[in-house]
DNA sequence: ACCACTATCATTTTT
DNA sequence: TGATAGTGGT
């Protein structure tokens, strides 16, 4: 095992007299120190598996680890054993606490559409863009841990307070429903262990050892978690990589990495500076690059591979000419080195960028994958089942109340919901609470109250089979109850239901499998499917060209890399240039290209289309900053259109040249 | 006045 | 691709 391992991971893996922090670069072998520290915490120290949690930010890199660990401890994740997300270990904690937070145990998990449902619903006004900038408002303080009462003092404009209002509404509403937001699966139990000592312990006791993955994207409240968690002792590892920050939008604190040599003095920094991944050449631009930051810890990347074939930097007419290009030469690439499609990556900074590529993709008959995509669980046919799932377990969970009972229709509409809600605000109750009320025979007619009584008669019974029958099976039932099939091609063309049932179909398949496989029961599963972004189907055998966004790259490795659209105004994006962010824009390049393992290859433009003009564009100052070992690639087949474009074209040239001269 | 359809235009996204 | 703004028809 030891041979596998390098000295300073060696080290990593052994330190245990302290907190721990692991500066892994690109490409060092991150996941390999948590993994086998896992190993020699429950092998050579006897730490017991129930005391260790590894803690990721996505599910994806969670079952990766479990794979891994599994790998080494001889096909099998350890019993007991923790391996999860920040927000599943926060599931875990309020469901266990749950009087504690002033919820019971069957509290619904919000996802994002339902959070603007609420803000939308509490502020009175339809406008979905300003529910949303209300929401993102929000949830920012909520990351920052920063109370409604705390957010009214704060805001120094009339907007500010106006959204501390709607905060303060948009909490008491999610308790009103026994709901949590993904916010709250992390500030739930910061506040829970700040005000209960007891609690605190007991929860410090369990897990005796944390191990960080992804460190540098930490935000305030997951910061303030893991603190509390960790106690004094400080027993913890915290993998990351400050070069690799492209989160701060989203909350993330590169400054937590700072905090951490704060509020830990005696915390042990290993770097991890040997890169497995990339030739000599990619790692030295990749270095050259990230030198231009301003660094918290001084990091450069080494490499035993070979030099490698240099950078090739094309410019293009436009995005058509890229799109065509890239397209050429992955086609001519994988015939001169009898490569895989699924051995190149083309990555880029915004999604609409991806449009035109997958056109020339597909006219020259090249397969390819595109990362990100729409979320299976997002789609409405599966909201609505889980409508249905939450509200059998939470029947105060209005939103899943009113997605239930209107799907499929059922004479009950909007005047009906109105009328019922109305009652049900004025008795503080939930609207299903209310269905069973004598008052409500006041406020609906009698073919409104028989529907709105049969539905909460129904909801009864499935209430009361719930703990005794596995989910797929009750999920069964109650799609032949509704007769959703029947629904769906009533309502859509025939296409379209297909695809939708056997979405459903899908849908039921995994609920019962993931029953079974992990004997997980009704609340639970409801609970799992709020913190699942994507049903994993990517199969791992099809052979395409991955294409993904620089953000969404973050992680994956590939032999080929095409970077596309290079230039001042895209890559350092124009807004962050004018915000004066082009650090975070660095470190995006920076991970860009560190995804190279082989061959790395950029575009960018001359022109791009901005609105129904051309835009004249400049070369990123990112390519002139990667230093002088790269090969320009004058494209030559592209034609300026007129003179001034000629010219325009051969300044920037030049300008690149000299920029490039000068670094 | 309202609704539906079309044209236009992009930061980055997980839980 | 997907959201939104603007236009045209009822």
């Amino acid at each position: 095992m030891s041979a596998l391992l390098n000295a300073p991971q060696r080290e990593a893996i052994r330190y245990l007299d302290g907190p721990c922090l692991v500066l892994a670069g690109a490409g060092s072998g991150k996941t390999r120190v948590i993994t086998h520290k896992i190993a020699h915490l429950i092998n050579e120290c006897g730490i017991s598996p129930n005391n260790i949690a590894a803690i990721t930010f996505t599910n994806k890199a969670a079952k990766e680890m479990q794979e891994r660990v599994a790998h080494i401890m001889g096909g099998r994740v350890p019993g007991g054993l923790t391996v999860c997300t920040f927000h599943a270990l926060g599931v875990r904690i309020v469901r266990q606490e749950a009087k504690h937070c002033g919820l019971k145990p069957q509290f619904s998990i919000l996802d994002a559409s339902d959070t603007v449902q609420i803000v939308s619903d509490v502020a009175g006004d339809s406008d979905k863009g300003i529910a949303k900038q209300m929401q993102w408002q929000i949830s920012s303080w909520k990351n920052a841990m920063i109370t409604p009462e705390e957010a009214a003092q704060l805001a120094d404009n009339e907007i500010a307070s106006v959204a501390a209002r709607l905060y303060k509404e948009y909490e008491r509403t999610l308790r009103a429903y026994q709901a949590v937001d993904f916010d709250d699966l992390i500030a739930l139990p910061v506040r829970l262990f700040d005000e209960h000592p007891e609690v605190r312990e007991r929860w410090q006791n369990k897990l005796r050892y944390l191990l960080v993955d992804e460190y540098q994207d930490t935000n305030r409240a997951q910061y303030r978690l893991l603190k509390l968690l960790s106690g004094v002792r400080g027993a913890f590892t915290a993998v990351g990589d400050d070069d690799q920050a492209i989160y701060a939008w989203r909350g993330a604190d590169v400054e937590n990495l700072k905090l951490l040599q704060q509020d830990y003095p005696k915390l042990k920094v290993i770097k991890l500076e040997q890169n497995y991944r990339s030739s000599r050449r990619i790692l030295e631009a990749a270095n050259t690059v990230i030198a231009n930051n301003e660094k918290l810890f001084d990091k450069r990347l080494w490499s035993e591979h070979g030099q490698g074939e240099q950078i090739v930097v094309t410019n293009c007419r436009d995005a058509e000419h890229e799109a065509e290009w890239v397209a050429t030469k992955i086609t001519a690439h994988k015939f001169e080195h009898r490569t895989r499609f699924k051995d190149y990556a083309i990555l880029y900074r915004g999604n609409h960028q991806a449009r035109l590529i997958e056109q020339q993709l597909r006219n020259h008959r090249i397969p390819y994958v595109m990362s990100g995509g729409q979320s299976f669980f997002d789609k409405a046919e599966i909201r609505d089942l889980i409508a249905w799932l939450r509200l059998l377990v939470n029947e105060d969970d209005d939103l899943a109340f009113i997605r239930a009972i209107t799907t499929p229709r059922r004479g009950i509409g909007a005047a009906t919901i109105e009328a019922l809600g109305a009652y049900a605000g004025h008795r503080h109750s939930s609207l299903f609470a209310a269905v069973f009320e004598e008052g409500l025979t006041q406020h609906l007619n009698a073919k409104q109250l028989q529907g709105v009584q049969e539905f909460a008669a129904y909801i009864n019974r499935l209430q009361y089979r719930a703990p005794r029958e596995p989910a797929a099976q009750l999920l069964e039932d109650l799609l032949g109850a509704i007769r959703y099939e029947a629904w769906l091609f009533e309502h859509c063309d025939t296409r379209e239901a297909e695809s939708k049932w056997s979405n459903v179909r899908d849908f039921v398949g995994w609920l019962g499998r993931k029953g079974e496989e992990d004997g997980k029961n009704l609340l639970e599963l409801t609970q799992t499917i709020a913190l699942m972004s994507m049903l994993d189907k990517e199969d791992p055998d099809f052979d395409g060209v991955q294409m993904a966004t620089l953000h969404a790259s973050k992680g994956l490795e590939f032999p080929h890399v095409f970077l596309v659209g290079v230039e001042e105004g895209l890559l350092p994006h124009q807004s962050s240039i004018d915000e004066d962010k082009v650090e975070e824009e660095r470190r995006l390049m920076y991970v860009g290209i560190t995804r190279a393992q082989r061959s790395l290859n950029l575009t960018w433009c001359e022109r791009r289309k901005s609105g129904k003009e051309f835009r004249t564009c400049e070369p990123s100052r990112f390519i002139a900053e990667m230093g002088g070992d790269i090969k320009m690639n004058d494209r030559k087949t592209a034609q300026p259109v007129t003179k001034e474009e000629g010219k325009a074209r051969l300044a920037n040239l030049m300008a690149m040249f000299e920029n490039r001269d000068k670094a």
